[in-house]
DNA sequence: GTCAATGCAAAGGTTTTGCAACTGG
DNA sequence: CCAGTTGCAAAACCTTTGCATTGAC
């Protein structure tokens, strides 16, 4: 049981504890792009005694160490957390709020840009669904 | 002086005061991507005892009417504002910190997203300046 | 046994709110 | 005037911090 976690946790050098497992466990497994808040909500459900200051603390280190993403919608203060698999965009559904990842090959970039190294790019794309 | 910013403010139903003028303003003419404090900052040496509740509060009311753009990087808390001309994405200069507007023309979507009508996308493009 | 990780509660910073006072048309 | 706007201070909110305790190896 979260071996997966577990390997994860452990390749970054750092203990694998419950409480790190467990959040890991709910980015990676359950959660489609939980608030710092929706993981304290369901950890706490599932772990006993599990603090907001290990949480926070946690889903900082994890961000550090690149196992996990965070990021936020322009305009928006909330961060949102997201497992850092292969690199792709959001699409944002304007109705129901909710994200959706879309292929990054869907985009392409003009040479517009040239003098400037792209590291990275986020894409936030406001949509509703056609009826 | 200030006709700009007055007539702006008429045209989305409110009254042109000397606090929504000079936030306007600053916005408009002065700032570069400003951060809320930014604003608080400026505003307070420039109109005597404008308060923060007036700048949070104007804040949102102009964002709501499309006066200006919030926004914030993916993965940062800090919300900046922009005034909303034309469509348009930042590059984030990565060792600077500083946004740069970028021509919405450089970024094709392909039509992969065809069940989704969409609104408004915003795109962070991280880099550096090559040498 | 030792160092890292955790929990608690308090502090921190930012944004919002309630309400009374003010102001512009 | 009178609705809309503002200022103040308090509250709300979310996140971080300090420190003592616990837990992993």
């Amino acid at each position: 049981m979260y071996e997966i976690e577990s390997k994860l946790i452990e390749k970054s050098g750092l203990t694998a504890t419950n409480q790190r497992i467990m959040i890991l466990h709910f980015i990676y497994e359950i959660a489609d792009h939980p608030t710092a808040d929706d993981i304290i909500d369901w950890t706490q459900k599932h772990c006993p005694k599990i603090s907001v200051a290990t949480i926070y603390n946690t889903l900082n280190v994890f961000v550090e160490k690149g196992m996990i993403h965070a990021m936020s919608p322009p305009g928006s203060k909330t961060i949102y957390y997201d497992k850092n698999t292969h690199h792709h965009y959001h699409l944002v559904d304007t109705k129901t709020g909710k994200f959706q990842d879309i292929d990054a090959k869907s985009i392409q970039f003009s040479h517009q840009i040239e003098d400037y190294a792209v590291e990275k790019v986020d894409v936030f794309i406001y949509a509703h669904k056609k009826r």
